[in-house]
RNA sequence: GCCCUUGUAGCUCAGUCGGUAGAGUGCAUCCUUGGUAAGGAUGAGGUCACCAGUUCAAUCCUGGUCAAGGGCUCCA
């Protein structure tokens, strides 16, 4: 029998290594990991070739598939190494994973930094060994029979929960693990690898087991694909936005005051109050109301919600004249009870109310991260309460919005339509009401999306977006649901055409999410460099010598006046100096003003990428500034200048 | 909460194999008036996170506490 492989039929050989060297060039054969069956299943090299296997692919080490195997492979031989340096260490579990793999290890002493050059060391010897991996079916008993020889407990464990008859192992050199495979043919293929970091894990994630001992690695095809993956790591650290955040001072943390609780400092607050101004006002324009809701309620409104029964372990609590009250973690409740201020009718709806939400969540002091994950922060939160029928409508809006918001900083994204979990409360139409409804709006918005079955609250289906920054790191940011409890709870009802009652359906949707994690990762999408619209500084003007000081703040004062955020350092400095720390604090417009200058009025202009456009007036110059403000604005069809 | 790492000047970090500490940067003052990424000098600034223990002596060793950072979702 013949078998396709890349386009050519060879002849059968009897295992897939053999069968693909008849098609392959040495070179190119040599640098296969593993191939790709008929049906797409991944096959080991040294494997039997399938009964009836007509086509064969082979996989390389740069695609995907290829470099989950020499991850999955790298975890073996670090096991491996670590099996030789601490025998005592019994093996648990070691998958690839998004950016490497990992092993955990059930150790008397956990594992330390400290200890990976030696394991590392280890690593480099069994890879230069160029063992092969070797597989072997066994019997389940057999094989726990063999994991209980070898004290590996965890192991047992493992093969005893698996279903079927047999499992298989891999051996490579002396080391022997469970594996369902396939590996890359020989330890050689891991030869560029990297441990990263050590943690904790629980046996099975569950907080209830043992602790064991994670080391984190990474594994590439080759030096240079793990040099370019160390180097995004590097440039990753260099946009953190704590980091820039401090440097640029936008805002601080003061863990002894407060931790989890932003100060923004007058940059940064400048920043956001600036974002805010834009998206009320976008709001408004869309037909949203600005509303806001008191900080704290009684405890027994939250009991009514549901919040206490469900959410009372994140909320905080206070007590004023004996009564309890709880600090607000979301904001629906006040806006159900705006919605039930006054008789509602048909005509009414949509009611879409807008606040931005101060919202406090007790998180646990472990997952706290800058701007990122914080205890108090502020939701651009809404509620949109709507008749069944408009719920579609209403729910493209939002899909628009979100579009419109993300298309303005240039982010990618990817929607996700969740739907009924297992346990929900509601009636199989209300169900299958809101999710056509939401699934109606991504069609007719002309996005692609996937859907998590069963992913959706228990109170009613949802749609998720995550963003994609400049370096492609996802984001979850905005979140659209669907709630038939809130309405229900609260009562809420309008009169409708028929003169009776009937309950609004709710939709709740945040875009930005919160708007502290968003301007971090805004800060760290742009590196600090914050386009021109809501940069904080947007222009300064440096002096060559103190005689340049009237015209530099005569400029000042007239760029002022024209609306423009700039700030002057007439320091007594060099010119050098004022312009390098100009650019360090990432000022989109550098205005120089010297002898020259002033005679003739303006500035040299000097842009953030360290362009110089030369000498410009006081008009070209707000008219450079302004163009680039609005730039962004063109392809939203919105509009704003802060000023 | 749990595991690993870390905690020294406003910031970034050295350092002391146990004898209470240093650099760069920033800040202040002075000199310098310099044309597009760092001019020079002088000075101020620290209960070495906190609490115990060992010791003649602890910032350093030991134990504990607090905080931060990396993880604890990826399942042979």
């Amino acid at each position: 029998m013949d078998v396709r492989v890349e386009g050519q039929m060879v002849e059968a050989g009897d295992s897939v290594a053999s069968t693909l060297r008849k098609a392959l060039s040495g070179k190119r054969f040599k640098a296969v990991v593993a191939a790709c069956g008929a049906s797409g299943e991944l096959l080991d090299l040294h494997a039997p070739l399938p009964a009836g296997c007509d086509a064969l692919t082979p996989v390389f080490g740069e695609d995907p598939r290829g470099l989950e195997l020499i991850r999955h492979s790298a975890a073996h031989v670090m096991a491996a190494a670590v099996k030789r340096l601490f025998p005592e260490a019994r093996v648990t579990i070691g998958p690839a994973i998004d950016n490497g793999f990992y092993y955990d290890f059930a150790v008397a002493r956990p594992f330390s930094s400290e200890d990976f050059p030696a394991i590392e060391a280890e690593m480099r010897r069994i890879v230069d060994a160029r063992q092969p991996f070797v597989r072997r079916e066994m019997g389940k008993a057999e094989a726990v029979e063999f994991f209980r020889a070898a004290g590996e407990s965890y192991k047992v464990e493992i093969v005893e929960g698996i279903e079927g008859d047999t499992v298989s192992l891999y051996t490579c050199g002396e080391f022997t693990d469970l594996c369902r495979g396939p590996h890359v043919p020989d330890t050689g293929f891991v030869r560029a690898s990297k441990l990263m970091s050590v943690a904790g894990a629980y046996w099975r994630g569950d907080e209830k087991n043992a602790m064991l001992s994670r080391i984190y690695g990474t594994a590439f095809a080759d030096e240079k694909a793990l040099g370019a993956y160390l180097q995004q790591l590097e440039e990753a650290r260099r946009r953190d936005h704590r980091k820039l955040g401090k440097d640029l001072r936008l805002f601080s943390f003061r863990e002894d005051v407060a931790p989890g609780m932003v100060f923004w400092l007058p940059k940064g607050m400048l920043v956001r109050t600036i974002l805010e101004d834009f998206w009320r006002r976008e709001h408004l324009r869309r037909g949203y109301e600005l509303v806001q809701g008191p900080q704290m309620l009684r405890v027994e409104t939250w009991m009514k919600s549901g919040h206490y029964d469900n959410y009372r372990d994140n909320m905080y609590f206070s007590s004023i004249d004996e009564d309890a009250y709880g600090i607000k973690p979301m904001n629906c409740i006040a806006h159900m009870l705006i919605f039930g201020n006054e008789l509602r009718s048909y005509r009414d709806l949509p009611q879409r109310y807008f606040e931005l939400g101060v919202v406090h969540r007790h998180e646990k002091s472990g997952v706290l991260h800058g701007l990122l994950r914080v205890r108090q922060f502020t939701q651009d939160d809404a509620h949109i309460l709507c008749m069944p029928e408009q719920l579609e409508e209403e729910i493209l809006g939002v899909i628009h919005l979100v579009r419109d918001l993300m298309g303005l900083f240039g982010f990618e994204y990817k929607v996700a339509v969740s739907t009924r979990p297992e346990q929900s409360i509601g009636t199989d139409e209300a169900w299958e009401m809101a999710t056509s409804a939401l699934v109606g709006a991504v069609e007719k918005a002309g996005l692609p999306y996937t859907v998590n079955k069963g992913d959706g609250a228990f109170y009613g289906p949802k749609i998720d977006v995550r963003l994609l920054d400049c370096i492609g790191r996802e984001w979850q940011c905005s979140t659209i649901q669907v709630d038939f409890t809130l309405p229900e709870r609260f009562d809420l009802a309008y009169i409708g055409q028929d003169g009776g009652r009937h309950r609004p359906v709710m939709v709740h949707r945040a875009i930005m999410g919160s708007l502290e994690r968003f301007i971090g990762i805004l800060v760290e999408h742009y590196a600090g460099a914050l386009p021109v619209w809501f940069a904080p500084e947007q222009a300064r003007v440096l002096t060559v010598t103190g005689a340049g000081d009237a015209a530099a703040q005569e400029l000042c004062a007239r760029l002022k006046d024209a609306g423009i955020r700039v700030a002057s350092d007439l320091r007594n400095e060099k010119l050098g100096f004022k312009v390098r720390e100009a650019q360090v604090a990432k000022v989109p417009y550098v205005l120089v003003v010297g002898e020259k200058e002033a005679q003739e009025g303006g500035a040299s202009v000097r842009l953030r990428s360290g362009e110089n456009l030369g000498l410009k007036s006081v008009t070209e110059i707000a008219g450079l500034v302004r163009a680039d403000a609005e730039e962004p604005f063109k392809q939203g069809g919105m509009c704003y200048s802060f000023s």
